[in-house]
RNA sequence: GGCCCCGUCGUCUAGUCUGGUCUAGGACGCCAGGUUUUCAUUCUGGUAACACGGGUUCGAAUCCCGUCGGGGUCACCA
């Protein structure tokens, strides 16, 4: 039987993190296997739903390279299990609702919502799992005002699955109690929607978040009173903060979209996300998405969670960044620029503020090196700015040790000679040139040198920067820093 | 609190199923050193863990029991 799963996200938030990594596993799962691959919105709470945290779902795993067979795109939908929103299927909920009442396998409860709410309150006092009293449960044909559909569940007993990742996981009945699953007009809630969803749209297998293992016995008895057939189940381990609790907001940045809007690449966090829980055994930790998907099995999940560390995420980042070709990441870091304010773009034509015009080459050759000292691509900005805008620093900081005010003068002067010795401005050429310059003290040389052209104490080399910067410019630099002495 | 799940360096993990090759390996971080004008990159070395207590066994990180610890979940949300 081909394997289907699906990942079923609710539109009330900006997308997760951790809800990318349910998607991934199941993607991953679906590849492996040669199966399909499903995004079904569940948006059955129309108060909470959102159609812009549709979108960010969609457009936040189309930017993690995850795709889908079916399912909600951004201009329609696909597959032929449609509609594959929630909030579309109400009839169908609807069908399988009244055949669960006429079978009495559910059964309308006219209790209200004060009531219910102090029942739960004693029964949490008493330590007890709160659940329905049953009070409804006999009651034929009350007719009046308003009536959630409770599900009637069976008091003996336990059920058990097979959780693929956890092995055999069970409940007792008793503790479950009669839950709601529709209400009166017929619009249906969570634990049901799921099942039927599931077992319409053909899923196979069910790979979710941890935090979906008690609800798995509810679907189960569902399905069994449906008289349908219960897929196989996974429970991923959660993503913990460094507290070890769920990760939150509180704890770091959470959404998809603020890792984008950081500089994350999505390989990155792809390989990251994935090797939160799970490795394929050995001890390489680079793997591209294809070698994942191959790599993949579902018993190499690991039962607990995993906390959610960022000094490894930008290790990775770095990496991906040190391997990008410097074309592709000038392109991607232009956004950075942009937003911050150090370039402008007209026409397909870049300009820094005071209106000088820099080429997609030109950016190339800047990003090219930074990108050893970048750990993400927003840092750009503070690792490049000397490229596109003006310099400005303390006098003190061109200072070598402890250089005199004339030594450092005496430096910059015979820069600017070397500069203006330098025939061919390569790379080669500019460093060949300033080493035979600098002679043994290379440091009283060289740092005044690069201070006057970067104006920072941190920064890439003197011989890289010129080679970017342009002779001009360069000459230009140091004579500035000549004058502050 | 009830129920369910989990427990190897600070963190991510390999090893656990199929006990011995584990005086527990790798990565991130941190520390020290090499290269280097600075920072970064890179290289070398170091730091640090089988939660605890009982069993079973010639032998246990690996099997069993208990304890402790952590987490998840208990809606007319999903």
């Amino acid at each position: 039987m081909k394997k289907r799963v699906r990942f079923a996200p609710s539109p009330t938030g900006p997308f997760h993190i951790g809800s990318a990594r349910v998607a991934l596993f199941n993607y991953l799962f679906a590849k492996k296997n040669k199966g399909d691959f499903i995004l079904r919105i569940e948006d059955t709470d129309k108060t909470r739903s959102k159609r812009e945290y549709e979108l960010d779902i969609i457009r936040s795993i189309k930017w993690l390279n995850i795709n889908y067979d079916e399912g909600v795109t951004e201009e329609s939908e696909k597959g032929s299990y449609g509609p594959y929103r929630q909030s579309e299927r109400g009839e169908i909920y609807k069908k399988y609702l009244q055949k669960l009442l006429q079978e009495d396998k559910a059964y309308p409860c006219f209790c209200s919502a004060e009531e219910l709410e102090k029942e739960r309150k004693k029964q949490l006092e008493r330590g007890e799992a709160p659940r329905y009293s049953g009070k409804c449960a006999q009651k034929k044909n009350e007719k009046k005002g308003d009536f959630v559909i409770r599900f009637r569940s069976p008091k003996e007993e336990s059920t058990t699955f097979n959780d693929l990742i956890r092995g055999k996981v069970s409940f007792d009945n008793n503790e479950i109690g009669d839950f709601v699953i529709g209400k009166s007009d017929f619009s249906a809630l969570y634990n049901f929607v799921v099942v039927i969803d599931d077992h319409e749209m053909e899923i196979s297998h069910v790979i979710r978040g941890e935090d979906h293992i008690s609800n798995t016995p509810r679907q189960i008895l569902i399905q069994k009173a449906l008289g349908i057939n219960t897929p196989y189940y996974a429970h991923l381990p959660l993503i913990l903060g460094p507290d070890k609790s769920k990760l939150s907001k509180r704890h770091a940045a959470v959404s998809v979209q603020e890792y984008k809007e950081m500089g994350y690449l999505p390989e990155a966090m792809i390989n990251f996300i994935s090797f939160l829980g799970w490795n394929p055994g050995g001890e390489r930790e680079i793997y591209s998405l294809e070698e994942i998907i191959e790599e993949f099995k579902l018993e190499k999940c690991k039962k607990s969670g995993a906390v959610f560390n960022i000094d490894k995420l930008d290790s990775i980042n770095g990496y991906y960044i040190r391997q990008k070709d410097d074309n592709e990441l000038a392109e991607m870091c232009v956004p950075f620029l942009t937003e911050s304010g150090f370039l402008e773009q007209k026409e397909g034509k870049y300009f820094n503020s005071q209106g000088k015009q820099f080429s997609l080459e030109d950016i190339a050759k800047t990003v090219s090196i930074c990108k050893e000292r970048m750990k993400n691509l927003s840092e750009i900005t503070k690792l490049a700015d000397y490229f596109f805008a003006p310099v400005d620093y303390d006098k003190e900081m061109l200072r070598w040790k402890n250089m005199s005010d004339e030594e450092i003068y005496d430096s910059l002067k015979r820069g600017e000679e070397a500069v203006l010795e330098i025939d061919k401005w390569d790379m080669e050429s500019i460093e060949k040139t300033l080493i035979e310059r600098a002679g043994s003290d290379k440091g009283s040389f060289l740092w005044p040198f690069r201070v006057a052209l970067s104006g920072k104490k941190a920064s890439a080399g003197p011989f890289e920067i010129s080679w970017v910067l342009g002779r001009d410019e360069v000459l230009k630099r140091l004579r500035k820093a000549k004058k502050k002495l």
